[in-house]
DNA sequence: CGGCACAATGCTCACTTTGAGCATAAGTGA
DNA sequence: TCACTTATGCTCAAAGTGAGCATTGTGCCG
């Protein structure tokens, strides 16, 4: 029979194995239409590598992990956090830079979402545009340049194996994630390039490259993250992109008044996509999501647009997700 | 400037508060079109807690965190396990049972799909329905019996509160999680209408109470487990029913061949609903998800049904999610 | 001051996607 | 052969979507 202390590894006589855990934010604001993410200054890093996301250890003062975190990110960046939801929870051996002897280390990364972008008290601390770090993800003037010259290259990291049968896996992975070989772009599977693009050797973070990249390079496969940070970063820019579509996360982002236009901007850096305008702002109408005020935008060329707000209700109305699988009216 | 060391704890010198990191997975099948989960017995718990879901603590030979997760499930229930994601992971002090002194523990749960119900080599392991842990979760027979007897206690605990505005508050996540006072149900805030419950002293486990509750109690507010384990479960409940809306994951638990009603059952037995037949048909077909084989269903009552496959080829084409916000043409 | 360029809004229209049912087909058991 | 049961085919109306055209206010520029 299973102990209970042989589960959960809470045998206070031999303790077995305890790990190192850390806690990483990723911190997102949109202002003037562009995605961005609270960085810090990390000091030992290769070149080129100097910059990372908000973390610290998970000390036994915190009561919960998400309390940790919001602790360390306060103290790193000034920043108070309002939205924070667990991303997940990384644990490779291999990938967290550099390792601690026997000790796993693993660091449970969350996303964050803050109205506005504060002038940054600390030096260290501040906000970089993501698509920076990962440029094949903007779609919003069109093909990303940086696509142009991936391409390519992963082709060619698919091609150059011997094995027809692993040769094939590859290219179908280039056809779910990169749309080559026909296959659709979908703008969720952010992690799933970085990953691809890390395993074709295209990431100087994966050979932990001291050699630090051209300004070419950057342009095409992005600017280094210390750590594996630009993967945490990949990850949250993924779920967040899925999360719009389903719940009004958005506004979280967004200053208590606001154009649609400015609404559909903020998507519009979110996804990496472009939307269309008269359908957009229907499909907030008619949800149900805003309400006008008595403002409008002033100063700027064209007609002056309506200020709306976010209406808080809808937190407590909408039925939610609700997709497709409605039940039956009762057939039992 | 944070330092390297600073931000991932990993000075050797001085390591910063190591944590004893422990494995859950809820491992979930579905047979004769009822949703079950993988148990373990568990030692030294409180009465009518002995059942616990497959768990361990993480251990430095363990590669990965789900590497990990496999082998101890395998030496637990002698179970391999094929799909597989990350769930959550927890850390609430005060959530895990007992406590270890000045040493955080926390919990990284997984979901599993499998697709057979072995026999179960060691009788310590065996597969359960899960609404005998969450009875109010099931309504395919109609509004679960367990819901009459939740809603009043429920509308007590929000009313036993002198503040009006904690009473509204507490009254808002009502109808948000449990539908009361209008509101509808969703059925993928299995977790939260738990927590609902949980806070509101209709959980054994939340006092950490030792006797052992009556069977009417266990009929109505479920039996529950070791651990923080039916939080765990709730999770997977709740992260299942959402993802088999966009992604075929179902499959995952169906035999090789199968008919359109079993696979319908299996779906209603995830998501705790009825669902059209005709409808739920022309979905699968007009995705084309499935495939017909040229093997019909004998022996049963009623007219033979075609058996059907899995197409595996649509985890390649389908443009997955792609909900609403449909890219423009390119208005840039 | 009239005309322009530009963005905000209104509204249309064809086309799909859903929610609900009716009608038929094809086995089993009495 | 009839009664019953489940599988399948099809229809229909109501919503939901993708694309565009048309109009309305504003700031700017002769």
């Amino acid at each position: 029979m299973t102990t209970a202390k042989d589960m959960q590894g809470r045998d206070g006589a031999a303790l077995p194995n305890p790990s190192a855990v850390g806690l990483v934010a990723v911190i997102v604001a949109a202002t003037d239409g562009e995605p961005r993410a609270l960085t810090v200054q990390v000091e030992g890093q290769a070149a080129g590598r100097s910059v990372g996301l908000p973390a610290g250890p998970l000390v036994p003062e915190h009561p919960t992990l998400e309390r940790g975190l919001r602790a360390w990110v306060e103290r790193q960046t000034h920043q108070r956090l309002g939205y924070v939801e667990q991303l997940y929870t990384f644990g490779d051996r291999d990938r967290q830079g550099d390792e601690a002897q026997g000790l796993h280390s693993l660091s449970v990364a969350y996303l964050a979402l803050v109205r506005e972008v504060r002038p940054a008290g600390l030096a260290e601390a501040s906000w970089r545009n993501w698509y920076r770090y990962l440029p094949w993800e903007d779609f919003r003037e069109g093909r990303p340049a940086a696509l142009a010259e991936i391409e390519p290259k992963l082709l060619a990291w698919a091609g150059e194996t011997g094995d027809p049968k692993l040769k094939r896996r590859r290219e179908d992975r280039l056809s779910l994630t990169f749309g080559l070989c026909d296959g659709a772009w979908n703008e969720e599977r952010v992690l799933e390039r970085y990953e691809l693009l890390f395993e074709a050797g295209l990431i100087p973070e994966a050979q932990g490259q001291s050699g630090s990249a051209s300004p070419a390079d950057i342009a095409v496969t992005g600017q280094p993250m210390a750590f594996d940070h630009r993967r945490v970063l990949a990850t949250a820019i993924g779920r967040l992109r899925g999360k719009i579509k389903y719940r009004p996360v958005v506004f979280e982002l967004m200053p208590p008044t606001f154009t649609l236009f400015q609404l559909q901007r903020t998507v519009e850096a979110l996804s990496g996509t472009n939307l269309h305008k008269q359908n957009f702002r229907r499909l907030v109408a008619q949800q149900g999501l805003v309400e006008e005020t008595d403002g409008v935008t002033s100063g700027a060329t064209g007609r002056p647009a309506r200020l709306v707000r976010f209406r808080r209700e809808v937190l407590l109305e909408r039925p939610a997700p609700g997709f497709r699988l409605r039940p039956a009216k009762r057939p039992a």
